[in-house]
DNA sequence: TTTGAGTATTAAATTTTTGTCATCTAATAC
DNA sequence: GTATTAGATGACAAAAATTTAATACTCAAA
């Protein structure tokens, strides 16, 4: 489990990051606010400890700034205010706990782990898979280019799922033949080939940017980002 | 938003009462452990506020007891014990949330609120639909009753799954027209018939328990439960 | 520049899915 | 009990999706 801890006091900083290191998990520090950010938006952690009282920034700022940018790791304030307001006001910004100073670190540990443990479970189901402007939705079957809805056939949208699944990587015909069709011998044919000229036409056609690229000698792929 | 509050002393459960009402919230008490716990498992609440101390069971004993018997429901735990071991163990417990008391009242909603939004967001994405021994998956397009898997087709699939929507209802031929084949005129044929026919040859065939109920002169019914 | 292998596209053939119709069965009212 | 109506089902027809096959195009090596 990998945990970012954004805090300012070194003695602080230093007995969560042995503390947690202790219990078998990954931690990063971060001494200021921005360094925090950059490191929350860039680098994927389970989980982020925040102190309330940053040098410069506010961590509720910090805190409506990841928001704000699609950013939904957990995350725990930690802060030397007791008092109510500032407590509801932590809370009602996005953070998913609140512990104030001077907390024990059991407590602090088993928070964490609730925290993690619910965010596990609503991760596990993203229904939609994605490349460029394109959507797939794998709960409705439904498939958009932009703003645009595109119609599949199941064939196609099978093969437009495996492809969306294996972005990245060149995908061979035996490949698509295996887990699309479930050949699992070569049919001789070119239905591979007439499959992915249908897809594009509906996917790719009219569009600046193709989706799928064609690696001759190999088998096509959907490339992994810009 | 419906809340359940399982707590013996009288001030506490009518200060937390008046204070939840008056925040749009309604309330049951339950004084007693057991009957809380009757409460929780046969009503549908989405959050629970459980004392600690009460008497004759310790609300751990129940907070177990209701995880056990498969009860998602966020539960935040209220308690006079304000020491590490006691809060560990109750968080430890299948607990989502702890406070001790005293409390601010604003506190509570705020972490009360968490809870349910999170909750919220994690039931959205159950992707199974149900009925008996039978299971539709939205994300796979697997189906299967008991342990056998069927295999159907793009329209079947479609009528079972707006059926399974609408469990408990009846469902005339008109909803099935309107929602399956988007036909918004009687065809005057007997389509749904047919596939209501195939539908039950693959669903229901060599069951003893019949999914689809014929309502005669209505349309078609999937009885809720048992 | 030519050539050939690899890929794209179109049209036709085939297979699968969906819809229609006629007949059979079961339920309810008379 | 019989007549009448609603629903079930099997066989066939129509429509749609998928596959094959023929042909055109493209890229890169000789």
């Amino acid at each position: 489990m990998r945990i970012l801890v954004v805090e300012d006091d070194n003695a602080v900083a230093g007995f969560l990051k042995k503390g947690l290191s202790e219990s078998g998990h990954t931690v990063d520090v971060a001494s200021e606010g921005k360094q925090g950010l950059l490191m929350a938006t860039t680098e994927q952690y389970d989980a982020i400890v925040l102190d309330r009282m940053l040098p410069g920034v506010d961590g509720i700022t910090i805190l409506n700034t990841l928001r704000a940018s699609e950013v939904k790791t957990p995350v725990l304030i930690l802060s030397a205010k007791n008092n109510v307001d500032d407590k509801v006001k932590g809370l009602r910004s996005g953070a998913d706990d609140y512990l104030t100073k001077p907390f024990a670190f059991e407590e602090l540990l088993a928070r964490l782990d609730i925290l993690v443990a619910r965010n596990l479970q609503t991760d596990v189901k993203d229904t939609k898979l994605r490349a460029f402007d394109l959507e797939l939705d794998l709960l409705t079957r439904e498939v958009s280019r932009g703003e645009q809805n595109i119609e599949l056939q199941s064939k196609e949208f099978r093969l437009l799922e495996y492809m969306l699944r294996h972005k990245g990587q060149v995908i061979t015909r035996t490949m698509l033949l295996e887990h699309v069709w479930d050949y699992h011998f070569d049919p001789q044919t070119n239905v591979i080939d007439v499959h992915i000229s249908r897809l594009r036409q509906k996917i790719d056609k009219g569009f600046v940017r193709n989706i799928i690229e064609t690696i001759r000698g190999a088998g096509y792929r959907i490339p992994s980002e810009s």
